[in-house]
This record gives C-alpha cells, sequence and structure tokens, in this order.
DNA sequence: CGAATAGTGTCTATGAGACAGTATTGA
DNA sequence: TCAATACTGTCTCATAGACACTATTCG
C-alpha cells in the first residue's frame, strides 16, 4: 500500500492580491518594493502577497494574513481570480498562485507598500513576470463586473450619494454615463440603498441626499448598465 | 539570508473536476468508484482527480493528465471554478483542492468511471465532503452561465439544430421556452452558427436545418436569456 | 389530407435612453 | 438673480415576448 510521504509531490503556494482603491477619480493598485538585499528579484516590485503555511486555517485566513503583516490592510471585498501553476520561481521550485482581487476604501494607513497609479504602472518593474498576467486579470474582472453588479459600491463608504456613485462607476467604465435619470432609476430599484435624512452640500448648487448601504450584498442586473 | 527550504511549507495541491454531460436529456457528471481496498476514503465515490505533480508543465496539462489516466475522457471545454484549502485530507496534511468543471459530449467509451444523473446523486456516497461543495459550485457556474452564453453549444456537436439547441437549454434551465422565434433570432445573431444545405429529418413533420457552428467561440448577451 | 414539428411575420407592451424641465443651494 | 449641479417628468424608439401564421414532412 502506498504510504503518502512517497506520493505527495512537495509543492509552494503563494498568494498574489491585486488590492484595488480609488484614489482621487483614479484607479490604484497596491504594490511592494523588494529590498535590494532580497533574495528573490531584489530592488524591483511585486504584488502584496505571500506563501501558505500549515499553520493557517483556510485560504481567507491566509489572506487576510499575508496583507495584514505586509501592508496592514483591512479588505472591504475579496474574491478569488483563480490559480496557475508551474516553475515560475527563480529558484525553480513548483508554485501554485491563487490570485485573488481586493476592493478597499483609500482611508487607511498603509505600511510598506504603495498606491500605484494603474496608468503609471509602466514606472514600475515587476520581478515576477505572472504579476502582469494577474494584474491584467484582476482589471478585467473588475470592469466586467461593474458592467452588470453594484460592485463599486465597495469603493465608497456606507454613506454614498448617487452622484458620487455615477462618478465611481464612470471612472471605471472610462466612459461618461450620457443620462443620469436611468442610472439613478436602475440603483435605487436594487434597494440596496436607503434615502437618510441628510444632505452632502458641496458646492454652490442643490445639495445631493445621502443614501445608506442598506446590506453589503452585491446586485447583479439582468443586462449591461451601459 | 533566509533559505528556500526554511521558508517553504510542504502542501499537496489536488485538481477535482466536475465532468459533466447531457444523456437522455438529463444532465450527468462523472464519476469514480474507489476500491475496497484504498487507502483513503474506500469503498465510496469521488470526482475523478488527482494530485498534481512536479512533472506537469502546468495546472493545464495536469487535469489532462488526470482524466485520462482516471477515466480516458477528452473535454471540449473546461473552466477553473477556484481553490480551496485547509487539512481536509484524513491524512491530515495540508491540501489545496483547485476544481474545475468541464463539458463533454457522452459519444466517448469511459473507463473506470461512471455517469451519474445528477438527480440521483443521492446513492452515491462521496468519500471527500469538500466534493459536495464543488459539485454545488459547479452546478451553479453552469446554469448561471447558461443564463447569458452559448456555453451549452458544447455539450452538442459541431453540427447542430436550433431545436436540439433550444432543448439543451431548456433542460439545462430546467425551464420551457414558450417562444421560440426570439430564441432563434438571438442565436442566430451571435454569428456563430452557418446554416448547411442538410436537414435534419425526425419525424413525420418538416425537417429542421443543420447550423455548423463556426468558431468554439463562447458569445455572451448583454441580457439573460429567459 | 391530417398530424406533428420547423420556421416566419406581425403586433404590442415594456423599458431604456434622450431631452427638457424643475429644485435647491452659495455667492 | 445667476451659475451650477441635483433631481424629475415625459416622449420616443428599440426590442423582447406573445401569438398567429405558413412550411414541410410522414403515413
Amino acid at each position: 500500500m502506498k504510504t503518502l510521504e512517497k506520493q505527495v509531490d512537495k509543492m509552494v503556494v503563494s498568494i498574489d492580491p491585486v488590492v484595488f482603491s480609488l484614489i482621487n477619480d483614479k484607479l490604484h493598485i497596491l504594490l511592494v518594493y523588494r529590498d535590494k538585499n532580497d533574495e528573490v528579484h531584489p530592488d524591483t516590485w511585486t504584488l502584496p502577497g505571500g506563501v501558505v503555511k500549515v499553520d493557517d486555517q483556510s485560504l481567507e485566513s491566509a489572506i487576510e494574513r499575508v496583507l495584514e503583516t505586509k501592508t496592514g490592510v483591512k479588505v472591504n471585498y475579496s474574491e478569488q481570480l483563480g490559480s496557475t501553476g508551474g516553475a515560475i520561481d527563480p529558484r525553480s521550485v513548483w508554485t501554485i498562485s491563487i490570485s485573488y482581487m481586493a476592493l478597499v476604501d483609500p482611508q487607511q494607513t498603509i505600511k510598506n507598500a504603495k498606491w500605484v497609479d494603474l496608468d503609471l504602472m509602466n514606472d514600475y518593474y515587476l520581478g515576477f513576470k505572472h504579476h502582469y498576467d494577474i494584474i491584467e486579470k484582476a482589471k478585467d474582472r473588475l470592469t466586467n463586473k461593474v458592467n452588470y453588479s453594484t460592485l463599486p459600491i465597495h469603493f465608497l463608504g456606507e454613506k454614498l450619494t448617487l452622484p458620487k456613485l455615477q462618478k465611481v462607476y464612470e471612472v471605471l467604465l472610462g466612459e461618461k454615463i450620457k443620462d443620469k435619470s436611468t442610472f439613478r432609476e436602475k440603483m435605487l430599484k436594487t434597494g440596496l440603498f436607503i434615502q437618510t435624512d441628510d444632505k452632502l452640500h458641496e458646492g454652490a448648487h442643490r445639495p445631493s441626499w445621502i443614501y445608506k448601504v442598506e446590506k453589503q450584498d452585491i446586485h447583479h442586473f439582468s443586462k449591461n448598465i451601459i
């Protein structure tokens, strides 16, 4: 009878999260700089990932631990993108890379990491080549979901206004929403928003109503928003 | 400086595919019976999965190898569902389970495995408890995609008729499509189908035109089919 | 010709989008 | 009162769905 030791192949499992945030109406991701003395890919940038350990209870707790220790960030929403495998590590160990995308609102203190504007990614050289693919996949998943869901709520706090939410959609879709009335109608019909008694005064014009997000459910529309 | 050996945690990575097929207008999945002498979970059923080896080039080649050696099946379409991790193995090794769903057409010879009607799953006890979750997830992903894409084409061969395709959609959605004209229009508008010169004669009634599937692209509708 | 299913033409009701209007504020 | 943005009401046009019609085959 086979014993497990003989049968098993040893592998390294790494978690690679793409952490998104909206800063000044521009989409940013979190990158970590690798020290000059780092054993692997020194003096380059990477996703704020890490290796899964046998002490982790699950992948979910592993990603929490990795993000917490590496960057101190706490995520509002996270979702697994997928896994790839191969001899991608320069030390030629067989590695499984499990990638995630996560959304946070940017009012947090971040340590040892930097918010990088996605349009300025050319200035940041990534040591692990497959991180480029993961970032592309995360962007695709994000913009795709924005089309037909209320996912962008997680870029804002619990209190929001409809013009602010519309702006977030416009930034993520890279396109102006021509008509606000349809947008408003669709959003309110989800039942996720409760109008409060407060208004947000932002200039010499009519203030916008502040809504409270009822539940953190994500509503999926049966038709694309644009 | 840290060395890799000290830093690494050893893990087992298993691939767990849910292989779907339509047999007699009923959805089936492929299950494997574990021998009485099997070290782990003897005398139970499992998904036709296996352990990733360092000789595998990638996860894609690993799933091909596993399915080929365990069941001999060749898939038309496969898609990764996600990964979970934890001490799920009875030998209490930390295991990553990477699950897939795959579609095949059932005209193949299968070895060491059985097509099981999803409605009769109660008769089959699964040794690995997390396989129940994976099967649920695969069913969800499948029925969800059927709503807004041409994925069901992969249950049929390269040549098909629109009434046959409609029947596949109805089985997968568990619902009659009331009006065929809208369904036909939507499907043809994708541009995936080319009408051939042949017809399929099936009874004492007008024959249906046979279409050829142009490319194996999956079209995503911007609105749900039903 | 009748039964049965394949395929088409047309009408209608729904709903998204365009557009123009009103509302509310600060200066 | 003007400028600026928030918000609402209405019209139109596209389109999905309902329905009825024609087409083609076998027996």
